[in-house]
DNA sequence: TCAGATTTCCACCATATGGTGGAGATTGGG
DNA sequence: CCCAATCTCCACCATATGGTGGAAATCTGA
């Protein structure tokens, strides 16, 4: 009989400070093994990544993978929660929290910092770019994910707008703050896609600050 | 001996209008193989589709496809060969003209229709939106493709978008006109994929219209 | 019509895939 | 220190993959 020990969260619940499980060497193991998996998730989609490629970069064998993972599908749920729990969370205002009570200066400079930061690590930005894409299938397990990701982004930046058009900051321009948020998000990823396929040629932070401030109506610094 | 006919395009050079090839039944085979190829591409990318998924869905045995394309890659090329014979050239200005001599207006109702039709078609978007984040990966096979196809859409738009900046209908924000294509280019793929992601939140061409009014200082009509 | 070119399928190959089952080594709380 | 829990690998499986070689059927220009 297996362990199936799998934890894969359900994308939303987070167990980060749950009691710890299994032995150190495990978890050390399954760590190893989500960050080669986000690599090859991210250049060859999850459908072109293999269990037997990713544990021969990992220095395991690909019964090992099994082992900790349950499947395929599981291991692509686990490292999207590893990813989120690491790049996003950290430093976006909290979802849940008032979304005009964060200063859009602070919004701004946020979420720009993590573009800058995305810079440096152009495998992760891959990641969710093909994983994107190919969900644009209809029963693409990244699918739920991705969906609630993203709608998670536009609704902060959506408050935000919302916030600023009543304050007077910026006029309305027939959209909704929903439509005009999804177009910053949707421009953001295209960017990053855009620049991975053609090296230096553009400035992501710097052109996703301009679209920012454009659209809650903040000026330069 | 394979025959090896394929005339796997370099990818510019156009023989549209080359004497035909062959038999007629091998080229309308070849157009099936294409079609089925191009819906499997776009729903599962370059690595997770299978010479022999294609071929049941196109009613042959599967070393049919090898002996009139070479190999994977090569009815990879084919695919976004006729893509682009299909989508773009049609339609848009051809780029070798010079950029300024067609109507910025006749030029957003262009791409604006190209978009229109896009809709039509999610899985040929998704081919290249697929193939696009893929690509991301140095030696993807469709990458030099896939750059060429940006840059000659980023180039007509930059020309244009140069010469309403020369005759002073849109005023310098700083970008050099290849940096602001670029962007409108980037943006429109990022909401492509955000429309397949989440159906019926954003209408793509409408905003796409939006981008190209504003980058180019043209009222609406 | 008919011969050479072309198209198509079948059988086959080496390799790779996701996943199973179990044996042996390692770990660490009691 | 011990022993159950955990970890890791090996051998194996059914299936699928891209690609080859050849034989039969089909096509078409002369």
């Amino acid at each position: 009989m297996h362990c199936r020990s799998a934890r894969y969260a359900p994308a939303v619940a987070s167990d980060t400070d749950a009691v710890a499980v299994g032995y150190a060497k495990g978890r050390a193991t399954k760590d190893t093994i989500v960050a080669r998996a986000a690599e090859s998730f991210a250049q060859r989609g999850f459908h072109g990544t293999t269990l037997r490629g990713i544990a021969r970069e990992a220095g395991v064998d690909h019964s090992t993978l099994v082992h900790h993972f349950g499947d395929k599908t599981a291991l692509l749920l686990a490292v999207l929660d590893w990813y989120d729990r690491m790049h996003l969370t950290e430093e976006l205002p909290d979802a849940s929290e008032m979304p005009a009570s964060v200063p859009v200066t602070q919004l701004v400079d946020g979420l720009v910092a993590t573009a800058r930061r995305n810079r440096e690590a152009p495998g992760l930005v891959q990641l969710l770019s093909t994983l994107s894409a190919e969900a644009g299938e209809a029963d693409h397990p990244a699918r739920p994910f991705l969906q609630q990701r993203q709608h998670q982004l536009r609704d902060i930046l959506a408050g935000a707008i919302r916030a600023q058009r009543v304050a007077g900051a910026v006029d309305e321009d027939g959209t909704t703050p929903e439509q005009a948020a999804a177009v910053v998000v949707a421009s953001w990823e295209g960017l990053q896609v855009y620049d991975a396929l053609h090296p230096d040629e553009i400035d992501v932070p710097a052109l996703l600050e301009r679209e920012l401030r454009r659209v809650l109506g903040v000026a330069a610094s």
